[in-house]
DNA sequence: ACCTGAACACCGTTCAAGT
DNA sequence: ACCTGAACACCGTTCAAGT
């Protein structure tokens, strides 16, 4: 006889980021889940094929979010002052997501990571914005310049690797900056 | 009755570092490094705290090579081909130990992360290097700035974020140059 | 068609008992 | 003083049995 559903794949998505972002990635069990959702952990593998399958979904939705935020922050009046913008989007995104921003672009098992698409989708914005500043031909380098710098800054400010002193608000305006006068 | 140690923490330490490069982190379990060894699990907990303690120390070896690395790469005529040099020499060895190197900025738990101490010293000749270059007022900025970028690059180029195509070598070569022009 | 308890193969870690 | 087996509390995952 046919049962309905307890859960959805979205309602365990939504609760899994919950978790990454209150535990970090070992926060993330399979028990948490199915007790936050009102089901025993067997009854998952319904919905989602492995804990690594959950992740990446997870992040894949953190990733299309990124993007979502990335793309109002375009105003395509003045791509460098979209540069800067974009620049400090970025920066407030990962600040507010820190564990699971930190998933995007972490060193994790092949299967956990998000699809290349979504990861390029997330930061087209960064490079449509670089394409209006640029020679067509070195449009694709500077946007990497632009996006490493951007996820290298937080990334490392969101694992404390800045603690020389100094002012990161001013580190990261001296850094975006630069690079639009760089590129300008 | 005393009995001599099998085995010493600078070969887990240095066994734990080989797994963690052949299997990534969930590959280091504290039975591989055991029975790599040559005891049983429990006992390496006469030489380590934890697991966590365990990959610190790893992680501090890896930063503690690293910046052997880059000071020597660090010429002192040149400051701008020297920081070209340290930043070839800084992706060289990401590329060389990509888990290892992955873990040294990755959000991971508390307990696990390095000393502040020993991740500023590996990345000390970039600033020594950068402060030759621009005003002292702006050098901590400055070096942040291509510290940043390196890290970004590399970490986004082990993980395999940049796909759209296009040569990574002409992206590197590309970004470390208008770096070098910005601040020289 | 989905949910469940029981079971399996793993973990990290503790600890009393060996030598 | 270090090593060991046994045990504990957890994991992720499978599967037969329930409804």
């Amino acid at each position: 006889m046919p049962t309905p559903s307890h859960t959805s794949i979205e309602e365990i998505v939504e609760t899994g980021r919950r978790l990454i972002e209150s535990g970090g990635i070992d926060g993330l069990t399979m028990q948490k889940v199915a007790s936050a959702v009102g089901v025993r952990a067997p009854s998952l593998y319904k919905h989602v094929q492995s804990r690594g399958a959950l992740i990446r979904l997870i992040i894949e939705d953190v990733a299309t979010d990124l993007g979502r935020s990335l793309e109002e922050a375009v105003l395509g009046d003045d791509p460098g002052g979209d540069l800067v913008r974009l620049a400090t989007v970025f920066r407030d995104f990962a600040r507010s997501h820190p564990e699971s921003y930190g998933l995007m672009f972490a060193p994790i098992p092949e299967e956990w990571r998000p699809a290349t698409t979504l990861l390029m989708e997330a930061t087209g914005p960064m490079l449509r914005t670089v394409e209006a500043m640029v020679d067509p031909e070195n449009a694709l380098e500077a946007a990497r310049l632009v996006t490493a710098w951007a996820h290298g800054f937080v990334s490392m400010e969101l694992v404390g690797a800045f603690r020389l002193g100094g002012d990161l608000e001013d580190a990261f305006q001296f850094g975006i900056e630069r690079l639009v006068e760089a590129l300008g």
